[in-house]
DNA sequence: CAAATACATAGACAGATGTCAATTCGTCTG
DNA sequence: CAGACGAATTGACATCTGTCTATGTATTTG
């Protein structure tokens, strides 16, 4: 089938409305960011599939990185609001936040 | 409400499953990194939300950035494979691409 | 054909990002 | 309290990213 494609005028370009509102959009770009890295990702599905909070050892048993990296990484999902963290002695258990907005948890079912 | 953490015995951590195959992670990361910038997921919203295929000129004249810049944006997202080109004459027209995963379409409704 | 127009590419550069080794900080336990 | 252990922080480093200016490539039109 042909496209149909508008009509254009050399030297006329039109500015179009933006569909997100700036702070949106900027929520947006940082939750896409915080999930934009294999191993975050596979993190963000982990603790969305796991009834109890998980600890951070066993992230860092489950992929091939330096502790520090996987502190690393779970910081920036803390960052971005997705993970909460319970401390209990000496270990750090994480779980997604509680206060996810609806629109993040849709994002979340569509990725895992 | 207390959360029930783990049983844990020091020095012994767990490696757990990770919920998606590596090359469907891959593939999601790519798609997310694409929409994790402010001018690329407005671009992706303006597709979206229109009929007929945008002129990447339209959109050099919304957002206050360098043609050159709109330009690489543009390519990142074809690159993900998220937007078609049909060039006619001078002027290039984008559009969501007509192969998007199913999955990736539902990312795109939830964010829009 | 020459000038103008739309878009892409190349090169440069500052800042962000992912990774690691080394260190520090807290907490438990002998 | 001293050592061991889990986790966070710091500093370093290579790479990636977003942006710009300058240049190149097509295409249209006078």
């Amino acid at each position: 089938m042909k496209t149909a494609l508008p009509e254009r005028v050399r030297g006329v370009c039109c500015a179009v409305p933006i569909p997100l509102e700036r702070a949106r959009a900027s929520r947006s770009v940082e939750i896409l960011k915080a999930l934009a890295d294999p191993t975050r990702l596979q993190m963000v599905g982990i603790l969305k599939g796991s009834e109890a909070p998980v600890c951070i050892c066993d992230f860092t048993a489950t992929f091939k990185l330096s502790q520090p990296t996987i502190s690393h990484h779970i910081a920036r999902l803390r960052e971005a609001g997705l993970v909460d963290v319970v401390k209990e002695g000496l270990w750090a258990y994480y779980r997604l936040s509680g206060r996810l907005e609806p629109k993040t948890r849709a994002l979340l079912d569509v990725l895992f």
